[in-house]
DNA sequence: GTCTATATAGAGATAGAC
DNA sequence: GTCTATCTCTATATAGAC
């Protein structure tokens, strides 16, 4: 199960998914405009005229592609999350989480990636929907963040959103810059949820607080 | 001095420069391939003929926004952090640098803003030159958290090039989703130092501090 | 189901009038 | 300097053979 969902029985279904993977590859490499759908035939090795087969167009690919990324990331958070059980401190939730968004979007999967990278290239046509989603992700990393401030985790006079934004900055930036076999993705997610909960400052400060 | 800058003399000069602002708004709002001659055109109040008289193709418009766009981030944040004066601690010539490259990017300047926003668009032709001055920009950011962390105001056991990268990632995604009017840069600016350099932990933590 | 060939539209770029 | 008209190429999408 690394690309696709793997599951697919007929030969159709098979080519249909071959096509995804590869137009959520190049999709997610080139952008959406420049993303020819020649380009998606030749990954997919076929022809771009046979896309028509299996999609009604360009768009609809995007779509698609999209909308599972979509699915996946959110599962996923959501599942980890849930394995650790209601003992767990926040903290470890939310490192929990920041291993999941990052494991998936750095590793696994073109379709979530492709999310964050053509998150301001979307067609006006299906951008709505796609918008809701995020929000709805948002949403969730929001309330984890209260919740972890109402437990007494989170500073008391720390804005949430901002942290949650971020955050959201870290993590997704690093799809920009990060590189398969460098660095552990594992070290990537503790790393900003220590500098996240903890901040990179010397223990003993030499100048003031805040305001 | 709001956009282009200003000192426009000849007619010509003045026209070539509106073209330009329009560009550069435009590449920023819709992406490089997405965007048409006939969009920056109208944008400049002209046809799409006309800006071949100022230029010599859609990729060089690019190359010049782009280049502009650099120059003025990196001019701007030199400068300010000059402005402070040696005896400044390096929290506040960070506070500094994050602000004036937050102001540039959110508030004055579509042209810097294309640089963060078309990072990963620029075709092939011209990529290497930017690239490499991306580099340099961020050659000097990591310069500056390393004497932080060398006057001890920085932990010595933190990862400055991972430091930096978090840094950048929370400045990067602001401009997906500010919007002018709603949230003071001035604050941004404080919220993302504070985060960086303190965290947002409680003081007094109940688990773990690190491995 | 997938191919090749093609219809059709839209893009960047050029030419020449004014 | 800027316009309109147009060349040319390329892209999405369709049609029909196999």
């Amino acid at each position: 199960m690394q690309p696709s969902d793997g599951k697919a029985r007929t030969k159709s279904e098979k080519t249909r998914l071959r096509i995804l993977d590869a137009a959520a590859k190049t999709f997610r490499d080139k952008g959406y405009s420049a993303t020819r759908l020649a380009d998606i035939a030749a990954a997919a090795g076929t022809q771009a005229g046979s896309l028509y087969y299996h999609f009604d167009s360009k768009e609809q690919l995007l779509d698609e592609v999209l909308q599972r990324g979509h699915g996946r990331v959110a599962e996923t958070v959501r599942m980890r999350i849930g394995a650790l059980g209601p003992a767990a401190s926040f903290r470890d939730r939310l490192r929990a989480a920041i291993l999941a968004h990052l494991e998936i979007n750095l590793r696994h999967d073109d379709y979530a990636a492709a999310n964050i990278h053509l998150h301001n290239q979307i067609p006006a046509a299906i951008r709505r929907r796609h918008i809701a989603k995020h929000r709805t992700y948002a949403a969730y990393w929001q309330e984890l963040l209260a919740e972890a401030q109402a437990a007494g985790e989170i500073g008391q006079d720390v804005d949430i959103s901002m942290a949650r934004l971020n955050l959201f900055g870290m993590m997704n930036w690093s799809i920009e810059w990060y590189r398969p076999g460098r660095l552990d993705i594992g070290e990537l997610a503790d790393n900003m949820c220590r500098t996240l909960f903890d901040g990179i400052g010397s223990p003993s400060p030499g100048g003031m607080a805040e305001t």
